[in-house]
This record gives C-alpha cells, structure tokens and sequence, in this order.
RNA sequence: GUGCCUGUAGCUCAAUGGUUAGAGCGCCUGACUGUGGAUCAGGAGGUUGUGGGUUCGAGACCCAUCAGGCACCCCA
C-alpha cells in the first residue's frame, strides 16, 4: 500500500489533542501520587500465554504474532494481566500491599466506534495484596477526586458486587451456567428498559417467572443504605450474597469516612461487567455527557494474580479510560484550551540584533519561562506578529535598535492587545505576573 | 465479527449522468509607518479515498478495497 495513512482504529494525537491529553495525565498522576500510588511500566509485548486464559470470550480480540524466532507473541490487552505478571515475577521484590499506577496503550482487535480504539490509552490504578474493604474504597475515592479535578460534572459511581449478581441468579433458580447470559442481560437495563430485558431472559431460557424476580430485584434503586437492606432481605438465602451485601456495607462505610460525597456513587445491582476475572465488588463510572458507556470500570479481581504467583494475592483496581475521558472533555469543553507550550515569543528586529534577541531568549528560558524565538531575521515583525499570535503564545517581545539603546525590551500582549516598554532586568517579572 | 450510512481543497460543505468541479473559512503575497486580529486587492491549493467496471460521457451509477460514523456484539 502506497497511501499516506495510519491503521485503523489507531490514532495521531496532534499537538492541540496531545496537551489536552498531558493535562488528563498530569491530573491523574498528581492525584494516584497523592494517595501513594508508585508507577510501574512494562512492555507493549507479552507471550501470548501470559494473556491467554484470563479473559474469556474477550480472548479473541488479542492481537497475536510471530516474532523473528517463531515465539507466539501477543500485545498486551490491558495493564492488568501484565500486572499479575510483574507481581508473580518479582515476588519479594515488590512489598505488600502495593499501590502501583500505570500508564500507556493497550490493544484490542475490536470495531472501532466513537470513545472506542484499537489502541487506546489506559492510566491503570490497583492495590496488590489487601482484600480489606478500604482498598476498594481508596480506589473509588481516588477517581472520584481526579474526575472532579479534571472538572467533569455531574458523574456517578455505580457499585455492584460479583456475588450480589451471582445471588441474584441463583435465587431466581438458575444455575451458575446459564448465569452468562443473564449477567449480559441485566447490564442492558439502562439501555433496553424493563421490558426489553426482560425478553432478552426469555430468550437466554429464563423462565417467566424467574425473570420476573430477576427484574424486580435489579431495579431495586435510592440510597446505598436502603438498597443494601432491601437486597440483603431478598438474598437472605444466598450466603455469599449476604458476605458481599457485608462486604457493599464496609466498603461504603470507608467512601464516607473518607469524604467521598454521597451523590458520586450509587449501588446499582443491574451493573454487572464483562471481563471474566473480577471476584467482588465490580464499578464503573458513568456521566450524562457520554450516555454510551462508561468512563472508566474497575473491581477486585482475589484471583487473577494467583494464577501467575500460585498463591492467593487479592487485588483491586481501576482503568481511567485516557481516551474517553479526552473525548467527553473535548466535548463539553473542559480542561485548558492551550495550543503552544511557550508563553513568550521573541522576535528578531533584523539580522544584526539576531545575537541580541536569541540572548534575551536564552534568559527568559532560564528564568523558567517557555520561549519560541523567531528563525527569521528577514521577515518583518508583522509576518513575526503573526507567527506567534497562531501559535496562541500571549506575549510578543521585541528588542529593536531603540529598546537596545535605552536597554529595553518591548513586551506586548497578544491576547489583550497592549503593549508596554519594560526595562531589559524587568523582563521576567513582566512575564510572570 | 454482522448490518446500515458516509468519503469532493487544510476545515465545513455545494455541483440534474453532460464544458475547464465551486463557495465560505483558513493559508500565502501586498496595501501598512518598527506591530498579529479588522478592512481592501491579488494568489496558491483537487488524479472527487483507492482500484476496477457500466456509459458517447462518471464526483454522481455498479463491484471491490481502504477509512470514518451509527446500530448490534462487547468494552476503557
């Protein structure tokens, strides 16, 4: 193929979406800091038998190849499984419990559709080695108070449980088999509404009246408090139900003495959750901005790295979606509008005071200040003007035959359309307040 | 992976199967003094995504392919 093109489903990120895509990097990384976070990077590039067996029916969406020497390769599907590696890897190494972030592109052999890459970017979040109910809390306070740094408004937490699901099934009569498709359904009831959920039953060969119950336990909806009560009475039956109602209530309790507003999350027993290696609480975040799909998903998964370590380390964790959250921020306008990462722009008056003006540069870099110097004595200071004013930088200088002379520096701001002339040592301290 | 829709200048879009495919915005040059935006005058920019086919004639119709969007599926 003789095109100019990029593969599809893969993205350029140019420079105005890059720095949209840094500040959504730069406010998850302070806030995963904040709480203790440490970052940790792997390869792109696993065996493929790393991947293979973790992730259900979503196996067949691995990238797979052949390297030069004929090893089955894979590219990595998410950050968690290679998570699981690193941990079994290192063993004593690593001290638990570990709160490790970790940031960079997964690949997925997928339809590409809006909010959705065939390589995509994920900032991933997780707590290696503590199964108390505080780590899930940690994990839904620490995206609650990034979301709200990042300025998005109005966006819900919906919590579920693996084994509230489970119980779900159960006690309506299914077996732990026929569950699948009853999990696919239920995750559909904000889109399909009651009754279609309720056919999509019938047809995965739920009984009329099981369904029934199904729905009516699912649509069990207020405050986290009364929707725990109302299910623990509905499962009472079901003992690992009840556990995990337990578990819903601790976890809960931690969200509010750590100060997570109750309007940021909400029990919801519908949720369910697709990736086959989640054991206990499952969540996913969700806005009115983006009606279709989720921000960001996560849960505890007690026994994805045991498969790797060969003992039991139970973990919870997030994926901060990068190019979702891009998108919707894009979309309603949030996050800084910056198109240049200098804040000044020094012009050249002629080829003579080229010296003068790369020197006055050089300062201001010193100082601190991102400076885009001109690389063209020739052009006059209109066409210079110009560069800078599209390159969105605010602040124009100019350093002429005058200014040299009365040891000046002309600083004019672009935005507000004023300029003033400020003595050479001034300089800095103009640009900065 | 399945179905539907779309692809024309850098961007947003025009053009009944019929001359040399147009407009707005943007871009470049100049009017402009040592100065961006505003105004005016010029200018550049297209193998109509790509490859076949039908036709006297295709941007338009047909097939394939690539890319994007939507609905499934699933998910970040």
């Amino acid at each position: 193929m003789s095109k100019v093109q990029n593969i599809k489903g893969m993205r350029d990120h140019l420079p105005q979406a890059m720095l949209l895509r840094q500040h959504i990097l730069t406010v998850i990384t302070r806030v995963a800091e904040r709480y203790g976070f440490e970052p940790l990077q792997t390869p792109v590039v696993e065996y493929a038998e790393v991947l293979e067996g973790k992730l259900g029916d979503e196996e067949k969406l691995i990238y797979r190849f052949e390297d030069h020497g004929g090893r089955r390769l894979a590219l990595r599907y998410d950050q968690t499984v290679p998570l699981a590696r690193v941990v079994a890897q290192y063993g004593a190494a690593v001290a638990l419990p570990w709160r490790r972030y970790a940031y960079g592109p997964s690949y997925r052999g997928e339809r590409p559709a809006r909010g959705r890459y065939r390589e995509f970017y994920q900032f991933d979040v997780d707590i290696v080695g503590s199964g108390s109910p505080l780590a899930d809390a940690e994990i839904v306070a620490l995206l609650t108070d990034a979301l709200a740094e990042l300025g998005f408004p109005g966006f819900t937490t919906l919590l579920n449980h693996r084994q509230v699901i489970g119980g779900i099934a159960r006690v309506s009569g299914l077996d732990e088999e026929a569950a699948g498709g009853v999990y696919r359904a239920i995750d559909k009831f904000d889109k399909l509404g009651a009754d279609g959920v309720r056919q999509e039953l019938l047809r995965a060969g739920v009984q009329p009246a099981a369904a029934d119950h199904i729905l009516a336990l699912v649509q069990i909806e207020g405050e986290p408090d009364a929707v725990l009560a109302a299910l623990t009475e509905q499962l009472a039956g079901d003992a690992r139900a009840s556990a995990a109602l337990d578990n819903l209530r601790a976890i809960i309790a931690g969200l509010a003495a750590m100060g997570v507003p109750a309007e940021r999350f909400r029990v919801a027993p519908r949720l369910a959750r697709g990736l086959a290696y989640y054991t206990g609480m499952v969540f996913e975040t969700i806005t009115p901005h983006w009606p279709e799909g989720s921000l960001l998903g996560g849960g505890r998964y007690d026994e994805l790295i045991g498969q790797f370590a060969g003992r039991p380390v139970p973990t919870v964790g997030l994926a901060f979606g990068i190019d979702r959250l891009h998108d919707v921020m894009e979309e309603l306008g949030l996050g800084p509008r910056t198109t240049s990462t200098a804040m000044a722009y020094v012009t050249i008056f002629s080829a003579e005071l080229t010296g003068a003006s790369l020197e006055l540069a050089r300062e201001l870099r010193a100082g601190g200040v991102n400076t885009l110097v001109s690389l063209d004595p020739a052009a006059g200071l209109g066409k210079q003007f110009k560069e800078a004013d599209r390159k969105g930088v605010r602040y124009a200088l100019v350093l002429g035959p005058d200014e040299v002379a009365r040891n000046e520096v002309v600083v004019k701001d672009l935005r507000a359309g004023e300029q003033r002339s400020v003595p050479r040592e001034d300089v800095l301290a103009a640009l900065r307040g």
